[in-house]
DNA sequence: GCCGTTTTCGGCCCGACTGTTTTCAGTCG
C-alpha cells in the first residue's frame, strides 16, 4: 500500500510492503518525483554540458531522455519503486542514465549536476534564453568577461567591452542588447487561438500577392499544438522578393529581423517571431514536411531515408546529386517507405508505429461534431439565456446539448443547490418543448469537493440526464487525494463523464497532480466518458492523455465550455486536441447522431446501476 | 550517452542566415 502526503518541493511517500500474513517487512521513504522535475534537471544538465562544450551526441542524449520522461504516462518514481520493471526498457534510456534517474527518484538530486552548478553560475545558463545567444557565446561571456547574470550582460554589452571580445562586434552586442529587451517583453508562446486568426489573415495577404502560387502555414501552428512560440510560413512564389516584401509591408509586421534569398525572419506586433521560407515547386512538398516538424518526426523521417541510401532535406529527397522526388508530401513519406503521416501526429510518438502496421487512425474533423455536452447560461456565470444558447446552438448546426451550470460549491459562479437546480431544470423542460429540431439535456457540471463528496447529493443527481464531475477547488492538494477525489466522481454511479480533468491553465496554472494511470483505469472500468474541454487555456486532457484514453477504450466527448453564444466558436480547438491524440469520429461519442448518442448514454448508464 | 535486419564500435538530420572573418563558427529551426 502507498501514502503520500506533504506540499511543495519536499514531498514525500511511504512504501509500506506487506507480506502474505499482513506483518510489515519493509519501510522507507523516498521522495516522490514528479517527472516534470526529472526532465528538467535533465535539460539543465544538457545546457551546462552545452556550455562545458561536451559531446554534442551527449547532450543530445540528456534531452532525449528528458523527452522521452516528459511524455511518459506513468510516475517515474513508480516504475523505479516497482522492482519487475527496468527503466532501461523505456527509448532512449540506457545503464548509465538508467542510474542517473534512479539517483535522481532517491535523492532528489544529482552530483553530477550539483557538480556542474557549482562550475557554472545558473545566470550563465539563463544567457541561452536570450535570443542569438547560444552556448559557445554564454561560455566566452562567463570565461573572458565573468559575466553570470542578464543584468551584468547589459552593462557590459554598453560599456562595449562586449564587442572587443574576439568572435563578437559591434552587431553581436547590439543584437544581444535587442533579445535582451525582447526578453522582457515577450518570449511567451501564445495559445493557439490567439495566434489562428492572425495566421489566416497573413496567408490571405501573401496569396494576392502576384507571382504567388501557393501559402500555407508549417511548423507547431499546423500540427496544431496547444501554443504557438513562433509561426512559419511556406510560400511558392515566382518572385521571392516580391513576397518578403509583400509581408515585411504588412501592418502586424513589427520588425524584419533577417533577410536572405530564400527566408524571411519577422517579429509580429502581437509578440511572436515569424519566418517565411520561399521555395520552388518541385521543393514544395519536402519544405512543407521539413518545416512542419516536429523535429523528432524529422530525424526519424530523415533517418529512414539515409537506411534506403537517400538525403532527405528541405530541397527534396536525394540520391546522390539526383532528385528523386519532393514536390508533395505524399512523396516524399512514400519514398521512404511511409503513408502520408497527417501533421498532428508528428510528434515521433506512435505515428511510425502506426504507418508501418497499417493502423493510421482516419482522425476526426471539425464538422463531425453533433452535440456539445458542457455550457453555461445566466443561471450561473453564462451570459446567455437558455434559449439563447439553444439558439445559438442550432445556428451551428449542433443536433443535441446538455445545458451543465455550476453546482452551488461554485458560488463565485453563483452555482446551484439542490432547489435551483431543480427549478433550472424544470425551466429547461419547457423551453426545449419549443425547440424541436435540437434535443436539450438537463445537466449539471458537479464540483467534486476537497473532502472527495460530490457536491450534490445522490437523489439530485439521479434526476439528471447528463453529469459532468469537476474538479474546481483544492487543485494544489497532494496527488493522492485528488486521485481520491477523482475515483470517488467516477464510482458513482450518476456521473457520466470526467470535465477537464486537471483543472490546468496553459501557461497560467499547473494540472493538479494524480496518479493518471489509475484514474483512467478506472475511467474504463466504471464506463465513465472522458471530456476534452475546447477552452483554448484547458484542452484538458491533452494530447497524451487522450491518446491512452483511446488505449484504454474510453469514449470521449468534446466540449465547449460555452460561456456565452460566441463560446460554441472554440469546440474546433477541441478536435484538434483529440486529433493529437489519435482520435476518430468514432472514438468521440458526440460525432454520433442524436439516437445513437442517445443509446449509447443510456447503455452507459443502465450498466453503472 | 544511446544504439544495432551493415551490431558492441562508430555512427548520431540538415541547411539558412549573420557576423566576423578571409574560409568559417555560432545560432536557429
Amino acid at each position: 500500500m502507498v501514502f503520500s502526503g506533504g506540499t511543495g518541493y519536499a514531498r514525500f511517500a511511504v512504501w509500506i510492503h506487506v507480506s502474505p500474513g499482513e506483518r510489515i517487512i519493509g519501510f522507507w521513504c523516498v521522495p516522490v518525483m514528479q517527472n516534470s522535475e526529472i526532465t528538467r534537471l535533465f535539460e539543465e544538465l544538457a545546457d551546462l554540458l552545452e556550455i562545458q562544450g561536451e559531446n554534442p551526441f551527449r547532450i543530445r542524449a540528456y534531452r532525449n531522455a528528458a523527452r522521452t520522461l516528459g511524455d511518459l504516462p506513468e510516475s517515474v518514481s513508480q516504475i523505479v519503486a516497482d522492482t519487475t520493471r527496468q527503466l532501461e526498457d523505456l527509448p532512449g534510456i540506457g545503464k548509465d542514465l538508467a542510474a542517473k534517474i534512479q539517483t535522481i527518484v532517491t535523492t532528489g538530486t544529482l552530483p553530477q549536476l550539483e557538480e556542474l552548478r557549482s562550475v557554472v553560475p545558473a545566470g550563465v545558463v539563463e544567457m541561452l534564453r536570450v535570443p542569438g545567444l547560444g552556448p559557445k557565446k554564454a561560455a566566452a561571456l562567463f570565461q573572458q568577461l565573468q559575466v553570470t547574470s542578464l543584468a551584468e550582460l547589459k552593462t557590459q554589452c554598453e560599456s562595449g567591452a562586449v564587442a572587443k571580445l574576439k568572435g563578437f562586434g559591434a552587431k553581436t552586442a547590439q543584437s544581444i542588447l535587442e533579445g535582451l529587451a525582447h526578453l522582457e517583453q515577450a518570449g511567451q508562446r501564445l495559445y493557439l487561438a490567439e495566434v489562428e486568426p492572425l495566421a489566416e489573415e497573413l496567408l490571405a495577404h501573401l496569396r494576392r500577392v502576384p507571382g504567388v502560387t501557393r501559402v500555407e502555414a508549417a511548423g507547431s501552428f499546423r500540427r496544431r499544438r496547444e501554443t504557438v512560440g513562433d509561426l512559419d510560413l511556406l510560400a511558392l512564389a515566382s518572385d521571392s522578393a516580391g513576397v518578403m516584401q509583400a509581408l515585411a509591408g504588412h501592418p502586424a509586421v513589427e520588425k524584419v529581423l533577417q533577410q536572405g534569398e530564400t527566408k524571411q525572419r519577422v517579429r509580429l506586433k502581437l509578440g511572436l517571431e515569424m519566418d517565411l521560407r520561399v521555395v520552388p515547386a518541385e521543393s514544395y512538398g519536402a519544405a512543407l514536411q521539413y518545416f512542419t516538424g516536429s523535429k523528432d518526426h524529422n530525424i526519424v523521417v530523415r533517418q529512414r531515408a539515409i537506411e534506403r541510401g537517400l538525403k532527405l532535406n528541405e530541397y527534396g529527397l536525394f540520391r546522390g546529386e539526383t532528385r528523386e522526388c519532393g514536390a508533395t508530401e505524399e512523396e516524399v513519406y512514400a519514398a521512404v517507405g511511409l503513408p502520408w503521416i497527417a501533421p498532428e501526429l508528428r510528434e515521433a510518438r506512435r505515428e511510425f508505429d502506426w504507418a508501418i502496421s497499417g493502423s493510421l487512425p482516419t482522425l476526426i474533423e471539425p464538422g463531425d461534431l453533433k452535440g456539445d455536452l458542457h455550457m453555461h447560461t445566466t443561471a450561473t456565470d453564462g451570459a446567455g439565456t437558455i434559449r439563447e444558447m439553444i439558439e445559438a446552438a442550432l445556428a451551428r448546426g449542433l443536433k443535441y446539448i446538455a445545458i451543465t451550470d455550476h453546482s452551488q460549491r461554485v458560488s463565485m459562479a453563483n452555482g446551484l443547490d439542490a432547489g435551483r437546480l431543480r427549478k433550472h431544470w424544470a425551466e429547461i423542460e419547457t423551453i426545449r418543448a419549443d425547440y424541436p429540431h435540437i434535443h436539450v439535456l438537463k445537466g449539471i457540471e458537479c464540483d467534486i469537493l476537497e473532502d472527495a463528496t460530490l457536491d450534490l447529493p445522490d437523489d439530485v443527481l439521479a434526476e439528471a440526464e447528463w453529469v459532468l464531475a469537476v474538479l474546481h477547488y483544492g487543485l494544489k492538494q497532494p496527488a493522492a487525494q485528488i486521485t481520491r477525489r477523482l475515483m470517488t466522481a467516477i464510482e458513482n454511479p450518476h456521473v457520466d463523464a470526467i470535465g477537464h480533468l486537471t483543472g490546468r491553465l496553459i501557461g497560467k496554472r499547473p494540472a493538479a497532480e494524480m496518479d493518471l494511470p489509475a484514474v483512467l483505469q478506472g475511467m474504463a472500468q466504471q464506463g465513465k466518458w472522458l471530456e476534452i474541454n475546447a477552452h483554448p487555456a484547458r484542452l484538458d486532457a491533452d494530447d497524451l492523455t487522450v491518446a491512452q484514453a483511446r488505449e484504454l477504450g474510453i469514449p470521449v466527448v468534446i466540449n465547449s465550455d460555452a460561456h456565452s453564444v460566441q463560446g460554441f466558436e472554440v469546440l474546433k480547438y477541441g478536435v484538434y486536441q483529440a486529433r493529437r491524440g489519435g482520435l476518430s469520429a468514432a472514438d468521440v461519442m458526440n460525432t454520433l447522431a442524436w439516437g445513437e448518442f442517445h443509446r449509447r448514454l443510456q447503455r452507459r448508464r443502465r450498466a453503472d446501476h
